[in-house]
DNA sequence: GTATTTTTGCCGAAAATTGTCAGGACTATT
DNA sequence: AATAGTCCTGACAATTTTCGGCAAAAATAC
């Protein structure tokens, strides 16, 4: 979800990977990495990258988030709603 | 909840820490920190821990999974709610 | 008051994650 | 076909995070 979003938004926006490695201050490759799933994003990447395609940081943010949230559950997706429930319930605590 | 739980069924079964640290073959203060949050305990622990206390498997391993998600989305729980939703909707495909 | 259990802090080991580097593949341009 | 620019990949190095043991203090039980 998320580095589905970027990449359509970089694309977009025409700006070569380099653009934003060099905004995040990492290397390319690293950055290509994190469009392709293979590392995951910092946290404290968001803003920048929603800084730099014009993009709202709150919903990058709750993609990101997403992310992280689908990685927990993968392993036992047919838990999940479930386990997605109880966390709801326990918030509103 | 899974830390909440575990202490509870824990307490009940009249066990001290000392034999669930020994069952997962772990220092009894690294057993501790788990039941008290500070060490999380690995996915491999729960068919143990539920064993020895003759608690459901598929039970604890939802309330650890609860906790994970949960700690995923602490940060930001003014999100948490949508982020839940999302993550649902994605699963359902 | 001794023994057992629970609680803490601190440190090193181990594991997981993140990033760099060097270079290959592909495309477009000239 | 040579150059330039971007994208892609794997191997390795660096860093961060997590985990567990140890030693000992505090609390509780016997």
């Amino acid at each position: 979800m998320f580095i589905e979003r970027i990449k359509e938004l970089r694309e977009e926006r025409q700006l070569p990977l380099r653009k934003l490695a060099a905004a995040l201050d990492i290397d390319s490759a690293t950055y290509w990495k994190i469009e392709k799933g293979e590392r995951r994003a910092r946290k404290e990447y968001i803003p920048i990258i929603a800084n730099i395609l014009h993009a709202d940081e709150t919903e990058l943010l709750k993609l990101w988030l997403a992310d992280q949230v689908a990685a927990v559950v993968a392993d036992e997706k047919e838990l999940s709603n479930e386990v997605l429930s109880m966390v709801k319930q326990n918030l509103e605590k």
